[in-house]
This record gives C-alpha cells, sequence and structure tokens, in this order.
DNA sequence: CAGAGGATTCAGTTGTTTGTGAATAGAGTA
DNA sequence: TACTCTATTCACAAACAACTGAATCCTCTG
C-alpha cells in the first residue's frame, strides 16, 4: 500500500503538482474513512508537520480537503474531497482557452494572418481552440456521468 | 512580439515543459519561414550555443523539429514541425490511462473493493477512465478537423 | 489568566533545474 | 593532412523548490 502511495504520487507530481501534495492525496485516498489529522499523516509520510501544515495550506486553499475540528479539540481533521478534486483537475484542463486567446494575440504581433508566420499561429490556435472546445463537452459529459454513477452508488 | 514568445513561452513552461524548450517552440512560431539555426536561436534567446544545443536536442529527440544542412554548410538549420508538436500535446494527455492501472491496483492493496477506500478509488478510477476515453475521442476527432482544414488550405 | 497541545511561520539547509564557459569532437575546405 | 566553423559534452555556478527545526501564535482546559 506504502508502494501505491509513492507510486501514485510520483505521477501526480510528474503531473506538475507539488510533490508533497501529491503524496497526501495519495494517503487520503486510501485512507478507509479518508479522515486524517496533520499528526497522521506527517507520520505515514515522515515528514515535519510543518511540512504537513504548508501541503494541507495548499490543499485546503483549492478546497481538494476540508477543515474540521471537533469541539473540544485543539487538532484539525482533514477530509478529502473527491469530487473536488477531479472538479479541479478538469477545470485546470480547461485553461487551455488561455493559450487560444494568447496564440491569436501573437498573429497580430507577427504581421498579421496573411503573412506565414500567422498562418502558422492561426493553424495553432485552432488546434487549442478544438481542444477547449471538447474540453467543456467533456465537463458537462463528466457531470452527468456523475450523476448516473450518484443513483447507483447513493454517496 | 517579444512579448508574446515569453508570455506564450511561460504559460507552455507552467504546463511542464523545460523553459527553453519552451521558448524555443514560442520563437519559432513567430519566425516567418519556421526554420532558424542555432545562432540565430541563441540570439534572439539571448542564451549560449550549449544551451541551445540541449534544447534542440530534446525537441528533435521528440520530433518537434526537423534537423537539416545545406550542402557545403556547417550549420544546422532547424525545422518547427507544427503537427507533431500538436501530436505530442495530445498523447501526453492520453498517458491518463497509467493512472487508471495505477489506481485499479491500489484497490486490492486497501482491502478490495468492497472497503470504504476501496469505494473511493474505483470512483476515482471510474474519473479517469471517463477521461481517458474522451481522449481517444478528442485524438480521432483532430485527426479528422485537421483534414478538413487541409482541404481548405493545403500546407 | 496560566499552561499545554497543536498549528503556523520563517530562516536556513539540502537537493534539483537551468544555464554558462571551456574543452572536445565533427564536418567541410584547401 | 592541416585549418576553420559549428555542434556537443561536461564540470561548475546560480536560481529555485522542498523540507526541517525552532520560535511564535492560537485555542481549549483548569
Amino acid at each position: 500500500m506504502a508502494a501505491f502511495i509513492e507510486t501514485f504520487g510520483a505521477t501526480l507530481t510528474a503531473a506538475g503538482m507539488q510533490r508533497l501534495v501529491s503524496r497526501v492525496i495519495a494517503l487520503m485516498l486510501t485512507d478507509d474513512d479518508g479522515r486524517m489529522t496533520a499528526a497522521e499523516i506527517g507520520t505515514a509520510l515522515r515528514v515535519s508537520p510543518a511540512a504537513v501544515s504548508g501541503a494541507m495550506s495548499f490543499l485546503h486553499g483549492y478546497g481538494f480537503v476540508t477543515k474540521e475540528r471537533q469541539p473540544g479539540s485543539r487538532r484539525d481533521v482533514y477530509v478529502l474531497q473527491t469530487d473536488t478534486w477531479h472538479d479541479v483537475t478538469l477545470q485546470k484542463a480547461a485553461m487551455i482557452g488561455h493559450l487560444v486567446d494568447q496564440i491569436t494575440g501573437g498573429i497580430d504581433a507577427v504581421g498579421g494572418p496573411d503573412t506565414p508566420a500567422g498562418r502558422r499561429l492561426a493553424y495553432s490556435a485552432e488546434f487549442y481552440r478544438f481542444i477547449a472546445g471538447e474540453m467543456d463537452k467533456l465537463i458537462t459529459g463528466w457531470d452527468q456521468r456523475r450523476s448516473e454513477l450518484r443513483q447507483r452508488h447513493p454517496a
């Protein structure tokens, strides 16, 4: 199981996430009730409380985890929000629209759409525009698929 | 135009590419005939020949650029392969299938699909499986769209 | 309000990228 | 073969990222 955490974490890191953040997600995915304290996380991953604090702050900022505290306790309990994680993954992919704008802006910089460079940029813009469009469909599609799954397996 | 190169390059870097590699792509996109020598690239981006060599070696390895040499010359001319760049971008996205396998493998590690953690992993696997499937469709879709574009604007 | 458990912040350490300069190798010309 | 122009390689430096340890802050209990 430790193997899964490190392997999967490494893959997420390769996809651009900070290392410890990736490992925390992998860890919490494997935790039975998905609820963990900072101390538990630190022990499991062999990192200092300071490092855990930083990672959790990041995760909390994006809503990947929520933070709870039992009345009469001083320790925070973090709860993994699987759906939020998925949503953010999709939104990140949707940022491709950004590229389209940048490339389109570049067309003027190289002398307009009737220059060789302009044509090349327009072609690449077309590529990213296509992807962005498909991404939008994908997001809608997942929303629907998720509903179907929920009907069969109510959370 | 220098602004476009740096801005767009930074975006590619944020997407996980090495910095200089990103800048070279942005630069070559804006070059009129898309053909440049190492010296031109080094001058434009203010980096050493050594750095250019490293970046071009990477780009050539993935087929992002081809390397030509005029008979009787000692300098290589690099030519940006826009389509290859697009294709590799898509293939990279298709690597999501890898995640599905890892997660599926993790289900056993946490005690099978009937444990809480197993169910959570299965759900995430379902998410990535969905995306991987849509990515396959997207790749096919772009192939087709590209053909259409080519009919109207023969390269 | 004092004390203790726990979270957070920050300066400093370690490790990883990214790029440079100098030396080396390749390829063409004479 | 000797000479020159480029490309490549490699050891090192600078910039950046990821952690740690110690100090600080917050919050609950007595």
